[in-house]
DNA sequence: CCCTTTAAGCTTTTT
DNA sequence: GCTTAAAGGG
C-alpha cells in the first residue's frame, strides 16, 4: 500500500462521500456518526480504515479494532475493508463481536485474575445444563422443577450479574460463580457470556499494564450499530479505552433503536458524547430508498423525536420513483390472493425472489402460512428464513456446503480457496508454505472426497444415503478436530442437533429440486425463494420490494408499553425497501376465532399512510 | 373426561 | 392482544 498524505487521500473504488462522511473519515477526534437507513455506515467505516492505513495515521504496526454485535456484520465489514484496501491490511483490521473481544481478553490474560477467580483453561461457554446444575448444587431450589422457562434463565443471569469481582462472601451468586469457574461434581468449568465480559472488564480494570498494552495495540476503535449497545458492552469499551489517546468512531441510528427490550442502553449516544468528548455528525443521503419512500421516512421524523433533520434520496432516482401501498381487506384469504398476484407480477417483471421480502412484526408462521401456500400454488417459493439463517452460519454447514459445491462444479476458485484455507486452519496445517508435504496431501485428500461425492450424487435416493454422505464428509474433517477447533460444538448435543437438522432440510431441498444437486444447493441457500422474517431479523438488510403483513393492533400488542420502540420497528420495516413497500391490514385473520381486528393503537401509522400523496390505498 | 380458568410467551446475539 | 398449554373444577 502506497502511503499518501491526508490531503492526497481519496476514497477508494470511486466511492463518493458526502461532506459529513468525508469529515467523519478525516477527523482525529472521537466521533459519533448518526446515520439513517441506507446512509452507508459500513462503507464509511471501510473508507475510514482505508484512510487510516494509507496515510499511516494508524501507525504501523498498530491496528484498528472494529466491534460489532453479530458475526456476519463483523465478517462483512472485514471483507469490505479488504476489498477497499487489499489483503495486506488483513492482519491489522481486527473485526469481531463484543463477545469475541471479551473472550479474547479473558483467554489471553486469564492467569492475571486473582486466585480463586480464575476459570479453568478449557471452560465451556453458556452450557444451560451446567449452569442449571450449578444453581442446584449451590442450594437453589427451582420452583419449576425440571423445566427451565425463560424467566428462570433471566433470574440466573440476574443473580450471576449481581456478583462483584473479586469473589468474596457466601451468597447464592458467589457460590454459583465458584462452581462455574472451576467445575464441580461431574461438571466442567462453564461461563455464561455475561460472566466472560465481567471477567474481561475486571482484568482490564485491575491491571494497568494490560490496559496499556491493549491501548498500544489498537490506535483506532470502530463501534457498529451503536444504538444497540448494552450497559455491559459500554462498560467494556469504557474500561478499555476511556481516557486513552485511542480514537473512537461510533456509528448508529436512534431511529432504528429496536433492542431496548433486550437491554440496549437508552442513553448510550449521550453518554458516549459526554464520556469521550465526541463530536456528533449526521449523514443526510439515503442511498437505498426511492424518493417517495424517503419522503415517507421523513414524515415519521416528528413521531420518532428526530429533529427535522435533512434526508435526501440519492440522485440515481427520478423524483417520482418509489411505490407505497396500503392494502385493507376483509380477511386474510383476500389478502393472500392479492399479495400472491402482486408478487407474481413483480417477479414476472424481472425482480428476483430473493430481492423481495415478506416482513412481520412477530410470529411469521402465524401471519404467512396461508400466503406461503398461495404463492406455492402460483409456483413462487417463499420461506421463513429463521432456521436457514441459523444453519447457514454454522461453520460445519458452511464446510459441508463448500465441499458439495465443488463436487458439483470444480471451477469455483473462490470456494476452493475458502475450503483450503479453512481446512488447513482446522487441521493445523501450515498454510504459509504451500509446498510442504502435509499441505499437498491435504489437497489430494480434499480432491478425493470431492470425487467421491461427485460419483455418489446419482445414487442418493433416500434420507439415509444423504446422511451417510454428509457423515462421510464430516469424517474427513474429523469430528473431534471440528469440536476442538469450533469450541461451540464441544458442549452437549449441539453439534449433532445442527448436523441432523441440516441433513433433514437438505433432504427436503433435494426432493423439491427433483434430485438436481445444483438446484438443491441454490435452494438451500435461498437463491430461489422469497425470504420471510421478523422486522428484527431484517435489520441491516435491504430489498427491492417489501411486503409487511399485519399492520394491526394485535401484531403490535405491546405498543402502549413501548410506543417509541414500535414506531422505530415500523420505520425499520419500511426503510428496508428500495423501490416499493406494501402494508396489509385485514378485518378477520386466521379463521375469525376472535372479533374483528383493530387498528386503534397504531392508528398513527394509518393516518400517516393515508395522508395525501403518500400511499396508494386499496380496499378489497 | 370435559369445560373453564390461568399463566406464559411473543421481538436477539454472542464461543 | 391473542394463542397455546397447563392446571383446576365439576
Amino acid at each position: 500500500m502506497k502511503i499518501v498524505s491526508p490531503k492526497e487521500w481519496e476514497p477508494s473504488d470511486n466511492v463518493h462521500l458526502e461532506r459529513a462522511a468525508d469529515e467523519s473519515v478525516r477527523t482525529k477526534e472521537n466521533i459519533l456518526v448518526v446515520a439513517g437507513p441506507g446512509a452507508g455506515k459500513t462503507e464509511l467505516l471501510a473508507q475510514k480504515a482505508g484512510y487510516l492505513f494509507s496515510t499511516n495515521l494508524c501507525m504501523y504496526p498498530r491496528k484498528i479494532l472494529a466491534i460489532s454485535f453479530k458475526n456476519d456484520a463483523a465478517d462483512n465489514l472485514k471483507k469490505r475493508v479488504i476489498r477497499r484496501c487489499g489483503t495486506e491490511v488483513e492482519s491489522r483490521f481486527i473485526s469481531m463481536t463484543y463477545d469475541a473481544f471479551a473472550k479474547s481478553i479473558l483467554d489471553r490474560f486469564r492467569l492475571a485474575l486473582p486466585t480463586g477467580n480464575t476459570p479453568a483453561a478449557d471452560y465451556l461457554v453458556n452450557d444451560d445444563a451446567t449452569i442449571d446444575a450449578a444453581f442446584k448444587d449451590a442450594g437453589y431450589i427451582s420452583p419449576y422443577g425440571e423445566q427451565r422457562p425463560a424467566r428462570e434463565k433471566a433470574f440466573y443471569e440476574k443473580i450471576i450479574s449481581a456478583v462483584k469481582l473479586p469473589l468474596r462472601g457466601d451468597d447464592l451468586g458467589t457460590k454459583v460463580w465458584r462452581r462455574l469457574l472451576l467445575g464441580f461434581g461431574s461438571y466442567s468449568s462453564c461461563l455464561s457470556f455475561k460472566m466472560i465480559s465481567m471477567l474481561a472488564i475486571y482484568i482490564i480494570q485491575s491491571n494497568r499494564q494490560l490496559k496499556k498494552a491493549l491501548r498500544l495495540t489498537y490506535s483506532h476503535i470502530f463501534l457498529d450499530e451503536f444504538q444497540d449497545t448494552t450497559d455491559q458492552q459500554y462498560d467494556l469499551v469504557k474500561t478499555c479505552f476511556f481516557g486513552s489517546t485511542c480514537s473512537l468512531t461510533a456509528v448508529g441510528d436512534n431511529k432504528q433503536r429496536i433492542m431496548l427490550w433486550a437491554g440496549a442502553r437508552k442513553t448510550v449516544f449521550k453518554d458516549f458524547l459526554n464520556d469521550f468528548h465526541a463530536q456528533e455528525k449526521h449523514l443526510i443521503t439515503n442511498h437505498r430508498s426511492a424518493p417517495r419512500l424517503v419522503n415517507l421516512q421523513k414524515a415519521m421524523y416528528d413521531s420518532l423525536n428526530e429533529p427535522k433533520g435533512q434526508v435526501e434520496a440519492s440522485n440515481k432516482w427520478n423524483p417520482d420513483d418509489g411505490k407505497i401501498t396500503l392494502l385493507i381487506t376483509r380477511d386474510n384469504a383476500v389478502e393472500e390472493e392479492w399479495l400472491a398476484t402482486d408478487i407474481q407480477k413483480c417477479i414476472a417483471g424481472g425482480t428476483l425472489p430473493n430481492d423481495i421480502c415478506i416482513l412481520c412484526k412477530q410470529r411469521p408462521q402465524d401471519y404467512t402460512a396461508g400466503l406461503i401456500s398461495k404463492l406455492a400454488s402460483k409456483n413462487v417459493r417463499a420461506r421463513i428464513e429463521t432456521e436457514y439463517q441459523d444453519l447457514l452460519k454454522e461453520p460445519i454447514v458452511v464446510l459441508v456446503l463448500s465441499l458439495l459445491k465443488l463436487s458439483i462444479d470444480k471451477k469455483r476458485p473462490d470456494v476452493w480457496e475458502f475450503l483450503l484455507k479453512e481446512t488447513s486452519r482446522l487441521k493445523g496445517i501450515n498454510q504459509d508454505n504451500t509446498q510442504n508435504d502435509s499441505y499437498y496431501k491435504m489437497q489430494e485428500d480434499i480432491l478425493g472426497i470431492i470425487e467421491h461425492c461427485a460419483k455418489s450424487f446419482s445414487k442418493i435416493n433416500s434420507f439415509e444415503c444423504l446422511s451417510a454422505l454428509v457423515y462421510k464428509i464430516i469424517d474427513y474433517f474429523d469430528e473431534s478436530r471440528i469440536k476442538a477447533f469450533y469450541t461451540s460444538y464441544r458442549q452437549g448435543k449441539y453439534f449433532d442437533d445442527k448436523v441432523n437438522r441440516f441433513i433433514k432440510l437438505l433432504w427436503d431441498a433435494l426432493k423439491t429440486a427433483k434430485f438436481d444437486w445444483r438446484k438443491t444447493i441454490e435452494d438451500f441457500e435461498g437463491i430461489n425463494s422469497i425470504p420471510i422474517m421478523t422486522i428484527h431479523k431484517s435489520k441491516g438488510l435491504e430489498y427491492s420490494n417489501v411486503y409487511f403483513v399485519g399492520l394491526e393492533d394485535s401484531a403490535f400488542w405491546n405498543f402502549k408499553n413501548q410506543p417509541e420502540e414500535d414506531r422505530c420497528a415500523f420505520f425499520v420495516a419500511l426503510s428496508r425497501a428500495k423501490q416499493s413497500v406494501t402494508f396489509t391490514y385485514c378485518d378477520y385473520r386466521n379463521g375469525m376465532k376472535h372479533p374483528q381486528q383493530k387498528r386503534n393503537q397504531i392508528n398513527e401509522f394509518f393516518t400517516l399512510l393515508q395522508s395525501p400523496g403518500m400511499a396508494n390505498v386499496i380496499q378489497k
